[in-house]
DNA sequence: CGTATACTTGATCGTTATCAAGGCCTGTGG
DNA sequence: CCACAGGCCTTGATAACGATCAAGTATACG
């Protein structure tokens, strides 16, 4: 019932389930690009530097995070493999973003990436996409984090993280849990007090498994 | 002091700001459009509905809302005059656009915006300025949401309606408080009676002046 | 094996939501 | 002109949710 709760008023978080199907256009931009690999909790760039570059997520999932003066930290989003980042339209980095595990990454120079954009009439409506998808993703935080409880709030991360099942869903999915809690807490707007007891309340009435760490 | 904490973390809300200054070019697409004015609570989009339009702000305040099948609502941004609405790239409306007291809009068909701005090398950054502009408040809607508590986030509120002055911020500023306290309340992730009591308390400490819902 | 890091759990407090009532303004009809 | 209804705003009392403070327990790492 909880889940069902979190998933009845998630209109979106669809950014990633539609990631993988139609987008070869704008990621074979990076295909020649070498690999270059990050490890645990390295800064890959950071806030309010020049975008230099646009970067597509091979594997593993990056942290984008803003900090503030007063030590209390945002997170804006995640993104998973096949999405990009230092894509949106500005000179600058919105957010410091940093390698959650290991995370491997192509990059391509910004100016590149805008012109070879800007050049192709079918990359350029696959852009507008993806921004679209990026616009979405952000309107459902903005509605997470307006009127929703820890529970929903968890359950939303949780169905957001879930490997994308094309039609049949059924109840046994396995959460790669790739992320402390600090980082669920920060995405969520919570304490990671809350989060880890949110988790521990989720077990306890049934909705998830841990399994080492995963559910 | 209120208030000077806002603004120490508010890194954005900078949008409304920027606006004025430079974007005539997108502007101008629309001065040819005939104006069309909205009364007060009058819907001029629906969440979901095919995005034929794309319209500028002349006059007034447009509200954007997401309605729950809960009957919660979200507010996920305002559009003042000089702003554009409808042009997130997309297939659809995010959220029901209405007006809060009259408004007055200038439309373009979405294709023929699409079309101007995709042939005008000049046109085109300015469109991605824009969208820039929009992630960028996005943002900072999730940071305020995220980490804010009433009185942070009805003093930024306050800021972002706030005429924006050039250089010289005199302490005396006038606020044109258009909106209605439900209004405030949703925008801001608050009940409407945490945002009246947060209104009052402004008031009683001194930061803002009330003069028949004004500040 | 010991330290560091991350997670869990408990107790308490504070902020904000909720429920409830009352005041003010506007417009309408007698 | 007054009575009344309906919004909208304010104010109060109470309660719930999550933050905070504080131990305590796993797990990883050298």
């Amino acid at each position: 019932m909880l889940v069902a709760n979190a998933v009845s008023r998630l209109p979106s978080r669809i950014p990633a389930a539609a990631n993988d199907q139609a987008r070869p256009g704008l990621s074979s931009l990076f295909s020649r690009q070498p690999v270059e690999t990050f490890g645990r909790g390295e800064t890959i760039c950071r806030d309010g530097d020049p975008a230099l570059h646009v970067f597509e997520v091979a594997a593993g999932i990056v942290r984008v995070a803003k900090v503030f003066s007063d030590g209390s930290r945002v997170i804006p989003g995640f993104f998973q493999p096949g999405e990009f980042f230092g894509t949106s339209p500005g000179e600058r980095y919105l957010g410091d973003a940093e390698a959650i595990g290991e995370v491997k990454l192509r990059r391509l120079s910004r100016n590149g990436f805008r012109q070879a954009v800007d050049r192709c009439e079918r990359l350029r409506p696959e852009f507008a996409d993806w921004l679209c998808r990026e616009m979405v993703s952000a309107q459902a935080r903005t509605v997470l984090l307006a009127c929703k409880n820890a529970e929903e709030r968890v359950c939303d991360l949780l169905l957001a993280l879930a490997p994308q099942v094309g039609g049949a869903d059924g109840p046994a999915r396995a959460i790669e849990l790739s992320m402390s809690r600090v980082n669920m807490a920060d995405y969520l707007g919570l304490t990671i007090e809350t989060a880890s007891r949110t988790m521990t309340n989720l077990i306890g009435c049934g909705a998830i498994r841990s399994a080492g760490w995963r559910s």
